[in-house]
DNA sequence: CGGATTATTGATGGACATCAATTCTAGTGG
DNA sequence: CCACTAGAATTGATGTCCATCAATAATCCG
């Protein structure tokens, strides 16, 4: 919960309001689908610690990762208003979660308008990763996208408390990352073999240690405008 | 203003209060870019004819549009909430807008709290149109890209009542076209080809022509769940 | 009608996928 | 504590899809 007050400048009663609002916690293992496409949702998740994907399965058995959550993240408030998700939620680590009740939204909204506009606001920052993921599956090659996330990552870690010094824990597999790039498994390794010979950066064994963001930014065109980290207008 | 009220149930005094809320039409010629990435934004744009693009530039001079506006949507509402924009906004074709000032947007939001989800639901769809977009540009090749981008348009257009029969109007480049899709021009060019001669679909000359589309929405696996079509929570 | 943009087609190259081993690692049970 | 095993990572060889380069044809527009 401080995390969510970090990014969006909620005050006193309204944390309250949101705490009082959320059940849980409740834990998760890895690999469990916790929200599934098209399925009526009546409450949505806050992700307390552990990483959360959403992702599409392709006929063919491909799957692209479309979001990592972090912790701190609303993972499927806009399900709120859409009723229902176009996309499946999974874990990719144990989370730790906690359940907002749509009822409950629709009642601390109705009481604190400022909350409303942070929640919406939430959905999109959400909507802004996904443009920039856009750009990074169309037109940057494989060593730019993979950069690039990882600057993300650091970044929106180091935002909520979860990244310290040049590294964070990332546990999850090179074909999960993969997913997210919409590359194989196997270029993603060789890809990574490159950042880490050139001394960028290395993801290794569940964790990652930036060794030169100055020069992993600038090969990935990272700017981080589109993580809204200045805290906008609320 | 018609188009808004089928994609959302808005009441008449909701409707009577947004129509009052907006300034506008104005016009704009093709090519213009009318919002700017960065920039602090005080109104809204509803686009009430033409095409709009979000997109964002690289360094080498490429080009990633990230969502296509057709009439009806709300192009950079998100803004209202981000207080300013990731992306550029440019005007396709010669477009017809009304301008919503964001503090009448403050104001008949909380007049109107039904008002305000579908704000929110507009914004969330977008959203869930850039996913599509990420598995489109990250798992599916470039004719299946383009035969999907298709058959999102056609029934986006159609949902507003700006398709008529078997087509409708896309007066856009196949540049601009491959700048939606993540590849060059040149092969663009050959996939509709390719397209038009399987007798899918037709595009050429600003206006394109489904002539298959059972067939069209399989080699794309085109699942309009995505746009949310059948009206949601509200 | 002339100039520019756009579309079209061909030839070549490169980035990443695919296929296929092999090695490494972590978890399990004896 | 150590074999055993399954998943994950790593590396090599080959193939393919799309980019790039280049030229020509078509279309638009003042």
């Amino acid at each position: 919960m401080k995390r969510l007050r970090l990014r969006c400048e909620i005050s006193a009663p309204e944390e309250e309001a949101l705490r009082a609002a959320v059940q849980g916690p409740f834990v998760h293992a890895a690999e469990q689908v916790i929200v599934r496409r098209g399925e009526r949702l009546n409450s949505s998740i806050l992700l307390l610690d552990g990483l959360l994907a959403r992702y599409k399965d392709l006929s063919n058995g491909q799957r692209q990762i479309t979001h990592l959550h972090v912790p701190g993240d609303f993972a499927d408030l806009h399900g709120y208003t859409l009723g229902y998700l176009d996309h499946n939620v999974i874990t990719l680590t144990p989370c730790r979660i906690a359940r907002a009740p749509h009822a409950k939204v629709t009642e601390i909204t109705g009481r604190f308008p400022n909350l409303a506009r942070a929640f919406w606001f939430s959905t999109n920052l959400d909507a802004s990763i996904h443009r920039e993921w856009e750009v990074s599956l169309g037109r940057r090659n494989a060593i730019e996208r993979a950069a690039h996330l990882l600057c993300e990552l650091q970044s929106r870690l180091l935002a909520v408390g979860a990244a310290e010094g040049n590294g964070f824990g990332l546990p999850i597999t090179q074909n999960q990352f993969a997913e997210c790039l919409g590359l194989t498994g196997v270029h993603v390794n060789r890809v990574l073999r490159e950042l880490r010979e050139a001394g960028l950066a290395d993801f290794r064994s569940g964790r990652v240690t930036i060794h030169d963001r100055p020069r992993l930014e600038s090969l990935a065109e990272f700017d981080p405008l589109y993580l809204y980290l200045d805290r906008p207008a609320n």
